[in-house]
DNA sequence: CCTACCGATCGGTAGG
DNA sequence: CCTACCGATCGGTAGG
């Protein structure tokens, strides 16, 4: 009965705490995020839940990892997937796979890049504001460049400033995760849809096809 | 040398704690407020800090109560100052108040509101998460107020509902705070009254004059 | 307003 | 992966 167990065995484990690490950060932030809190959840000792660590910051750049292959799977695969060509309409679709994550609540949470640029927006520099900087910014860089595409093609109607329109494109996503969770406003992601709809120049919905764009069906985890 | 002060003394002291307060939960949160911290930078010892108020959630509440005081000086009175018309005229002015109150640098951990909201938004219930969402309320509902009336007065384009553009207006002030704080982008506060420009049905700006309406000077605290 | 405490919890280490 | 620790800090109390 030794306590050491195979590579695989170890393997798991730090799956499962960075699973769980994940869903708490998401609610307590990355600072709130305990070694204590999760070793009573996994019911292990802290030293066992450290030990595949080192330290907590490693803890948390690893929960970052964590949360970029959430987004990366949910939203921007998930969106790939739909196989829309580049410009507006692949530009629709990854609006709607946005919207759609936050509106599944995959996390108890909601968006851990939200609640955790907004924990460490104030800090000194550090490689854990560093990590969440350059993962928001690839995906800021991605909508970028279909804005760029569409507007080359004269998809859009007259903004011709594609920072502009990701910036406010963003505005839009903060604010419907502000609303569903402060106020658990159901409206809000037909709120969200029927904003970036107006930005991107698209007609008012029709009322039974409210996406902005068809997706494929979720992964289920 | 009696300990025992004044009580004009104990009221100063209680507001040092809560400027301090409010200082520090704008960048460490509400839950990252310490009472030891405030002690150690007030010079003052944890018992006297915590005697003002009991307990931290009464602090916690005694700093929510700071916050909004700074929001109604630097925004709602300002806006009131200057003496714009019900309707569009007024909403130009609160939003110009509130894009510059964050502009403006007013706490070292960018808009208070912005940053508790995220901490609390997924808690249980309780006096503190209450407390946030009221004052939100409030605020929301003075935006929506305006915007009626501007509806009704024929003032804004096509968009006919008050809670979408209330909805949309705040996402580009939570989109400001994201660029502003995170990235530093200087760039943020003019977008944001561009963005609310086209949403409100303006004309694009002048170079000359980038605000969206003129304000009276800031107090200086 | 202070000193002097309390039990609980924090991140982390030693040693196995 | 564990037990058994460490010093530091948390919110809070007793008593003056």
């Amino acid at each position: 009965m030794s306590p050491r167990r195979s590579v695989a065995d170890a393997r798991r484990t730090r799956t499962a705490i960075l699973r769980r690490g994940l869903d708490l950060a998401s609610i307590e932030g990355l600072e709130g995020l305990t070694i204590g809190r999760l070793a009573t959840d996994l019911s292990m000792s802290k030293s066992g839940v450290l030990g595949h660590f080192g330290t907590k910051e490693t803890l948390q750049l690893a929960v970052v990892d964590e949360a970029v292959a959430l987004f990366v799977r949910e939203v921007v695969r998930r969106a790939a997937a739909a196989g829309a060509e580049p410009g507006l309409p692949r530009l629709l679709v990854q609006c709607e796979a946005w919207v759609s994550y936050l509106e599944r609540d995959l996390l108890p949470g909601g968006c851990f890049f939200t609640a955790v640029t907004s924990e460490f927006d104030d800090r000194e520099s550090g490689p854990v504001r560093s990590a969440v900087a350059a993962k928001n910014a690839v995906w800021q860089r991605e909508l970028r460049q279909q804005t760029e595409l569409a507007i080359a093609a004269g998809q859009l109607p007259d903004d011709p400033d594609a920072e502009q329109v990701v910036f406010e494109l963003t505005g839009q996503v903060l604010a419907l995760n502000h609303a569903w969770r402060l106020y658990r406003d159901a409206a809000a992601p037909a709120r969200t849809r029927r904003a970036m709809r107006r930005l991107l120049g698209l007609p008012a919905a029709l009322d039974g096809q409210p996406e902005l764009a068809p997706l494929p069906e979720p992964d289920d985890h």
